[in-house]
DNA sequence: TAAAAAAATGTGTACGTACACACTAAATTA
DNA sequence: TAATTTAGTGTGTACGTACACATTTTTTTA
């Protein structure tokens, strides 16, 4: 990749220091270099490169040796400049101002943007309401109809996402999604691993475990149907359950947004629960409720909103798992960008790691 | 940023298709753009950007206000290209030959090298004995000679990174440090909050203590004087007990790492402990001794090595700290390389979430 | 007021890649 | 053998920035 550059000069006292400095110099490999060594000219170098025919078989093999023994890589950095296009992705996630959970995502899209601002991207972000399926079709819909290059979004609904896929096929737009749940024939997707996350939080739970505690799996969210994300965290956790300690009992509750309080009280008070694995990000209703009974309990739940935070402080919920909405915002648009700016290759399933958050190292996070 | 390019065709069949692509399309501002608004040339132009005078009071206002009206940011492609300089990274670890803890930091790197191979960088891993600071110093002080453009390297020895620091200042090289203590006068750092982590430790094992439970700090190290962080560490986990449970006895244990089973066994026997907070990766020796004597206990340390995942799996590790040695390592170099190539900030110090592994989301660590 | 000096401005070229076009040499046809 | 086609090759230019140098304009001096 590189070469030292050869230099033969009458060593003045001058020239001297000179020596020093460009016997240590490296110099990049350029298609010059390689038409240098093969004897031929860049052009026909070039069409060697991009396999565009019109050379000679005897031109080919001389290239194709200098290439290999130089070892060359194409400049990025020229070859997108010369490239002089402008790139455009388009992100649809559901509305922050809807749901608080998606606020740290929106926030690490936008530190992406400010950081590729000075790049050929254009980037643009869009909100869907998570409440309403119809709203993400039509908003993904028309996204899609302005044919950007890229577009990434949530596939927080199944049968919608797979539209909005087919929609895409159609066009020649890259699809990458992220949270929740992968779909088929997506060229990128970062996310967790649902069904271990419901092991962790078993696990978490199960280290707390008295022969008599009662436990319950909470599903607060209003879409159940469409959630399969709470369904497999479910069949992760029953599935830790099952191998270390068959016998126990663990009861099942859905619970609707609205009269949300006096449904969980009621459930908590009827079966004396006593610790609580709440498989969405409104795990402060269960702490809540819990603080509002006065009785003591163990919860594990999700995502660092600023309830969940302030009852993980106050000793009411135990731990966490950290889903980093943000974090797999970012990673996803990142690798988009540097796929269409640099053509850099990202791995096209990513699931990041499962991270369990205590009053003590929730200050590490930021 | 952009400017949606504005277009006047008579609108024939063909023209249409053309016509509603160019209307989507963005540009970016150029210093082309920015001349053509200031009316005057780009050599004018450039010669605001960078300040070198010979502007004339009109033509610098008028330049500046179009920089302002077009948000004029340069394209650090074009601007790197231009450049035409590699620039060389030397990197100076422990050897990981020496210290398992450090292979997925030289895996880290040697990632983020291959990532750049393409790019005018120049990177190169050098190693040093983590038992021998004079190792450290010796190999730092041959790579500062060699005068690369940054230096990053593991701050293991307080005294002889001091040393190697000073080196640097005499010439014009990037300060780099990860891992380990920060140090004053680096550029940029990347960490963890040590302190901290000693109090994550002490909280963990915190939920398991009983009245009853014997505590004890354990120390595993051939050169403590030099390792601050595990005081640190130990400071932390003692700042938690002293808020949570002040009575609590805590025992403190340095351990040499010759004739460790037996000390170890000895004092665990003599002490009766039952619950160990380790400070460093060798975590395994504890859960090993307590293995051999048939003992049940609570263990909370440092870092997935081999040995210590194996116990974590067989339940004689509880929980582990991931002090992620290999992502600490590959953020700086990358830091470090977009800042040569792009002159892109990063923070200058930057303190990673403290992780929290269990049995369970160990697996969706890479 | 002309000449000289200083200040301000514009032009040209390079970085490395990519591609259009012009060109030369060999192969085919009339 | 000349005219034409075709295969193979080389040259020139653009991308956006940065800087050296040439040119123009203004100011100062004689």
């Amino acid at each position: 990749m590189y070469v030292h550059t050869k230099l033969v000069l009458s060593l003045t006292r001058i020239d001297f220091h000179f020596w020093i400095y460009l016997s240590v110099m490296k110099k990049k490999i350029t298609i010059k270099d390689i038409a240098k060594v093969a004897n031929v000219s860049i052009g026909t170098v070039d069409r060697v490169i991009h396999k565009r025919g019109k050379v000679s078989e005897k031109a080919l093999l001389k290239v194709n040796a200098a290439l290999e023994e130089l070892n060359y890589k194409a400049n990025p950095l020229a070859r997108s400049l010369k490239n002089n296009v402008i790139y455009t992705i388009a992100i649809l996630i559901p509305d922050p101002e809807k749901d608080l959970y998606w606020l740290p995502c929106r926030k690490g899209i936008e530190e992406v943007i400010s950081e590729y601002e000075a790049f050929d991207v254009d980037i643009s972000v869009h909100f869907f309401d998570p409440s309403k399926p119809t709203s993400f079709v039509q908003k993904g819909m028309e996204l899609i109809a302005m044919c950007p290059n890229a577009f990434l979004f949530v596939p927080l609904f199944e049968r919608e996402s797979d539209r909005l896929l087919e929609a895409l096929n159609q066009r020649d737009i890259i699809k990458a999604t992220f949270n929740s749940l992968p779909r088929n024939h997506v060229d990128q997707h970062v996310g967790q691993d649902l069904y271990l996350s419901g092991r962790v939080g078993a696990k978490l739970i199960y280290d707390f475990v008295r022969p008599a505690s009662k436990i319950a799996i909470i599903h607060i969210d209003e879409a159940f149907n469409n959630a399969i994300h709470m369904q497999q965290k479910e069949e992760g956790f029953k599935s830790f359950f099952k191998e270390m300690s068959p016998g126990h009992e663990i009861h099942t509750k859905i619970v609707d947004t609205e009269q949300i309080r006096q449904t969980l009280s009621d459930f908590i008070q009827e079966n004396q629960i006593t610790m609580f694995f709440v498989t969405t990000s409104k795990t402060y209703e269960v702490a809540r409720t819990l603080e509002s009974l006065d009785m003591a309990g163990t919860v594990v739940g999700y995502d660092l909103l600023p309830d969940n935070l302030s009852y993980l402080k106050k000793g009411r919920i135990q731990f966490l798992i950290h889903q980093a909405p943000g974090l797999q915002a970012s990673l996803s648009l990142k690798s988009l960008v540097e796929k269409l700016l640099f053509d850099k290759e990202s791995p096209k399933k990513q699931l990041l790691p499962i991270e369990i958050i205590n009053s003590e190292n929730v200050e590490s996070y930021p």
